[in-house]
DNA sequence: CAGTGGTCTAGACCACAGG
DNA sequence: CTGTGGTCTAGACCACTGG
């Protein structure tokens, strides 16, 4: 492993056990790096991992802080499949496949680039069951020249920790766009809506490390149900 | 300016202009560092933060990728205001302040520990028309003891222009939380809602450089016009 | 194999905060 | 002034890709 994410864990566990307390400062970097016999670059790099994901917060001059933010609720974002969600929360929860065959590229995935007129696609519903209800319909077009098949049972589980382990293939980064759209007759068929009209929209755009389009998803969640969090840094100039 | 800075918006305007055009490589980094005459680690910054920024994709032993995501609708992540994300879309748009008075700090700031009890904030709430209807409403409530006062007609702008320009203070950094919520009575008073039962909630918690909590604000959006891009890159391990 | 990006170093100088 | 973080360098070695 890599000295600076082992030293950026450290420090992290660190900072969660209370070892450096939240609103204090870290050593200097030039004390750390000492301390960790590693050039103050790499440490550094350590440091700009934990800012990244919300554990410091750092100033010129004075020194590192270290955050609170993740005492209470640490935030989600990136890319985070339901089944991550759920387990970083503890959820009792529960998968069922509602449809799984290849068709041909839908007509919205051709026009937008993102496939060739005569590709196939895996089409893929999921439910998910939240307390014996289901909150969440996934809808998921994987490309089929990039995945042969996908075993329903598998499914049940996570489609990305099928991908990555079973399929060694490493997804990179995702464009998503959050709306609230009028339901449609397939939420009112899949989901438990109680006589809601709307229900939020998450549409991703899902890439490889060799950047080819590999997945289009539509998370389509209940409103009462449905919460992102995020930390989010300013963009200077 | 910083080098890796500058270097980075040069390579950034050679992508949006095309001159390095979507799929195709960028020269090497060994390459590019001697173009530009700066060290390779200095080279390596510019292409994290175009990295960061959606603009490429790197791939070990192979090289780096350009990306075309921004062609179609650049993502507005990270903290941005109404101010600029109405300006980056050339949207019509209007502000006016309903309210803006000084109030004893409220008890759910209190309780999350965000404020002290004996302290006052600013309540500022904007109305924010789109083609003439009220489509946003932010409720502000800022600590009094970094911010005297707001000046209303200034607060018809930006108030985070007015905090970072006028003021010359720095927001650092955000929690944001997205639900979706029943309407309340001033939803209906101050808002153009045509029957609409829910509003999308953002709730975010605000902090300086110097990790103050500065301000918590909540901005409400008629369901129909609320849209949320982002670009998400996967954590690995 | 050569060429790419990924990590790491030891040191330098600068910008900023605070006494 | 000292100590902090921010930037930059010149070079080294490693890991990965593809011929």
């Amino acid at each position: 492993m890599n000295k600076f994410y082992e030293i950026y864990l450290d420090i992290k566990e660190k900072i969660e056990s209370g070892f450096y307390p939240a609103g204090q400062s870290l050593p200097s970097e030039h004390q750390m790096s000492q301390d960790y016999g590693v050039s103050r670059e790499t440490l550094r790099k350590a440091l700009l991992t934990l800012l990244e994901n919300g554990y410091i917060q750092k100033q010129q001059g004075k020194g590192s802080i270290v955050l609170d933010i993740h005492r209470y609720n640490f935030p989600v974002s990136g890319l985070t499949s339901f089944k991550e969600l759920q387990e970083s929360q503890a959820i009792h929860s529960e998968t069922i496949v509602v449809v799984n065959k290849k068709i041909p590229a839908p007509k919205f995935l051709v026009d937008a680039g993102l496939l060739d007129a005569d590709e196939m696609v895996i089409y893929l519903i999921r439910q998910r069951l939240v307390d014996d209800e289901v909150i969440i319909l996934d809808k998921d077009y994987i490309r089929c020249s990039i995945i042969e098949d996908l075993p329903t049972p598998k499914m049940e589980n996570s489609l990305y920790d099928y991908i990555e382990h079973d399929l060694g293939m490493q997804i990179a980064y995702a464009k998503k766009e959050f709306t609230v759209d009028r339901v449609t007759k397939e939420d009112k068929k899949y989901m438990d809506l109680n006589s809601d009209t709307h229900v939020v929209v998450v549409r991703s755009d899902v890439f490889l490390e060799d950047t080819r389009f590999f997945q289009y998803t539509e998370s389509r969640h209940r409103l009462d149900r449905f919460k992102f969090v995020e930390f989010a840094r300013r963009n200077k100039v």
